[in-house]
DNA sequence: ATGAAAGCGCTAACAT
DNA sequence: ATGTTAGCGCTTTCAT
């Protein structure tokens, strides 16, 4: 492989003066910055990002850190975020966690090899051994979707968009309305309060007896919850899903059962995800501004690395309620 | 941060023998051994990578080359391939390209930097620079649903896949069937051959002037496709659409226009992705049996790595027809 | 079995 | 403006 020395010598100077034109330093004679550059050019010589590294101390890299089951919402988010990060010179490491302790550990491990220049978090993480090191080596983190303590974060006030679905659903004349969320990951509990909160507003009590918890937040999954809620008998109007990928779930099982959507019942999702507005029906929802999320993150990061800024701490963007057609006042009682 | 010297101090030794122990060599005292060990665990002691690549002369990651716009089946197949390259203990790097010469050739020279272990190839690279470099480098590169030359690939037989997804149309009695495929990508050429091939076999001359190329292969394309088909008339009883995104957006389509899937026309979709089983109606399409091809895609590289069994040249993975309910018999004339 | 020393490719401090 | 030198953290001869 060329090196930096290799083109020392075929111009006739010195490694440190072929580092500064690489560089874009000042103090160089013009006439040898094109000679460099020419033979740069030609050699298609690229300096070693390992030595780099090495001498100064940094990867040029940030890590982002995304559950081992992630949902097409984030999968759409990390590649708008990667595309940003790019855009900044940054690569890009991958972290796939688990939800459990040990993943976490070699999570951690792993970090301590990489000497990341920064951590984007979309899933949270539990250990305080994360955090505390973080601290130590002083690699700055954002982290997307959620929030946590005073660190940055760009998200949605998860809450209160889930308050505003339900209300929509509310405003239609629904009052019996079902929930569906996730238990891992808070945003999951965040929405089931907004859904509370919103369904208390109405008048309606123990709402909290009409969610069911299912494991992830897939089709999969949105159908299971569906069919909880079916068991339990017939006596909701409307489902209030936690993520489109159940909503998608949960439509699924009322065409099975022959339940219309929206006719006899009415499912409003969260994330607006890319497949939602083609599905039949397409999925009333609330959308996360995926692109901004995407954009102010990497930007955020980029900040705190560079220096720049550090004081953005937490980010809420607006969230939006998309009414499509999964959505419709409920049936009169006959 | 803690280095290999701050060990050996604290145990007593020299920097060789904690790299010994580290890299699990022999000849080195068992006690010593231990000691050793105890220290690193106690310290948290991760070795440094970019030193360790820099003597090495290799970076223990693996780059992942993928289209500026992946749909959904390489969003779930490289996250599959990510997992089993993380089980042989490779980082992987991601290579977002467009498909254009420009952004080849920022591709080759960020690639020059990296001393990459290997490369998966999940779009097709035209320019010959690119294996030529590899080449000289001698970098391993293996490539993932398609194939190039003699060059190590893991994929289905795409133009078979695609006649016995329209096979199934024309043994369900379908003759006039329409195809909606892209430009990009020879996946898109090669089922759109299968196609043809199926159609003929069948008796239906001019089956390349019922196919309609798009420009991606998403939902979004996917309508404008339908929405051409339809433009030129009603004379179609079943559409094949190349992948399973340009499907939901032909369905939508149909959906909006009044025309009942699969009464009145059937479709059929490729690749199976998560979301087809789901859909209403759910799809029929041929399935690529995406875990296999990310397990073989990750294998078949590390084996090249190691250089174990580099004869794997051209690896065809069966494909699989699912039917479900987008398609049925043609509606008897009235 | 173990340590000393050299060197991977680069940058930065220092000298000129 | 430019070259010399040292050193980043590690592995690997080469001695012993």
């Amino acid at each position: 492989m060329i090196s930096i020395k290799d083109i020392a010598n075929q111009v006739g100077t010195s490694p440190s003066t072929v580092s500064r034109v690489v560089n874009g330093k000042k103090y160089v004679n013009a006439g040898k910055r094109e000679q460099i550059l020419k033979v740069i050019a030609e050699t298609g010589y690229v300096p070693d990002k390992a030595a780099r590294s090495m001498v100064l101390r940094r990867s040029f890299t940030v890590g982002i850190v995304l559950p081992d089951t992630f949902n097409m919402f984030q999968r759409q988010l990390f590649s708008i975020i990667e595309r940003h990060l790019d855009s900044f010179g940054y690569h890009t490491m991958f972290f796939f966690v688990k939800f459990d302790g040990s993943s976490e550990e070699e999570f951690l491990s792993r970090l301590k090899s990489e000497k990341l220049d920064g951590i984007i978090l979309l899933q949270e993480i539990q250990g305080a051994n994360f955090y505390d090191y973080v601290a130590k080596v002083n690699i700055p983190v954002v982290m997307a979707t959620f929030n946590r303590d005073n660190l940055a974060s760009i998200h949605v006030n998860e809450e209160q968009a889930a308050y505003d679905g339900v209300t929509h659903l509310i405003n239609l004349g629904h009052r019996k309305i079902n929930m569906i969320t996730g238990s891992g990951f808070s945003f999951g509990l965040q929405r089931a309060k907004g859904f509370i909160r919103a369904m208390e507003a109405a008048g309606m009590e123990q709402a909290a007896d009409r969610i069911t918890f299912v494991q992830y937040y897939t089709a999969e999954f949105g159908m299971y919850g569906m069919r909880e809620h079916l068991l339990r008998g017939r006596d909701f109007t409307a489902v209030f899903a936690a993520t489109d990928e159940l909503a998608v779930g949960a439509m699924r099982v009322l065409k099975d059962e022959g339940i219309p959507v929206p006719e006899d019942v009415s499912v409003v999702g969260f994330d607006d995800i890319d497949i939602s507005s083609y599905i039949i029906p397409r999925l009333t929802t609330i959308r996360q501004p995926l692109d901004k999320i995407g954009e102010q993150t990497a930007l955020t990061l980029h900040k705190c690395i560079t220096g720049a800024g550090v004081n953005a701490a937490d980010m809420i963007l607006p969230h939006k309620l998309i009414i499509r057609e999964s959505t419709a006042p409920p049936k009169k009682a006959p």
